[in-house]
DNA sequence: TGCACGATGAAC
DNA sequence: TTCATCGTGCAC
């Protein structure tokens, strides 16, 4: 194998340009890459949500396209990140073709390399890779700040179940849109 | 221009 | 269970 490892092992667009309960999924064990100051800060995404698009009353989307949900209509592939309650981040990815305003919320990540507080939690995860609506609408296909797959994929399970602080999306808030790796002790709720 | 409310986390 | 804290979206 030749060439450097990181760049070759960034998940391609079309990784992202499938149905996003597929690519919520398939999130679980890869890695979330931010490089801060030329340090790689490395997470290993162990739970994550997804939210289908303007039908889904869970999602921002569903709302209507506005300056905040823009990102979520265009390409797959792209960071949407956003500030809640006044104080904490939370970063998703955009998922399927431009239009679907779909994305999966990356919720809890394991420690890999460089990160030196909690992941446990989308607000927590986003402080200690140092993520905030600096990156909202960034490129995950690129250099400084991608997701990448392992250098070896561990088999696991994955655990299905209603997404979290989402009461107000009335049957929306009971589908099973939410997946976590089994027994995993940094998934944030179980 | 004003205001109610979060895809949370921490404290009590 | 309560609260911190502010950008967003929508009502007026």
């Amino acid at each position: 194998m030749k060439g450097r490892q990181s760049p070759t092992r960034t998940l391609p667009r079309s990784f992202y340009d499938r149905e996003t309960v597929t690519v919520a999924r398939e999130l679980l064990g890869q890695q979330i890459v931010h490089v801060v100051d030329g340090v790689p800060r490395v997470g290993r995404i162990v739970e994550t949500e997804a939210y289908l698009g303007v039908h889904d009353l869970a999602a921002h989307s569903a709302r209507g396209r506005t300056p905040r949900t823009d990102v979520m209509f265009g390409p797959p592939g792209y960071a949407y990140v956003y500030l809640i309650y006044g104080m904490h981040h939370c970063l998703n990815v955009v998922t399927e073709a431009e239009g679907h305003a779909s994305a999966v919320l990356i919720r809890a990540l394991e420690p890999v390399q460089n990160v030196a507080t909690s992941t446990k939690g989308p607000g927590l995860l986003c402080r200690a890779l140092a993520i905030d609506r600096a990156l909202n609408r960034h490129d995950l296909l690129s250099a400084d700040f991608y997701v990448a797959g392992p250098e070896a994929q561990e088999s696991f399970e994955i655990v299905t179940r209603p997404r979290i602080g989402v009461d107000y999306a009335g049957e929306w808030a009971a589908k099973p849109l939410r997946f976590y790796v089994a027994g995993n002790p940094f998934v944030s709720r179980k």
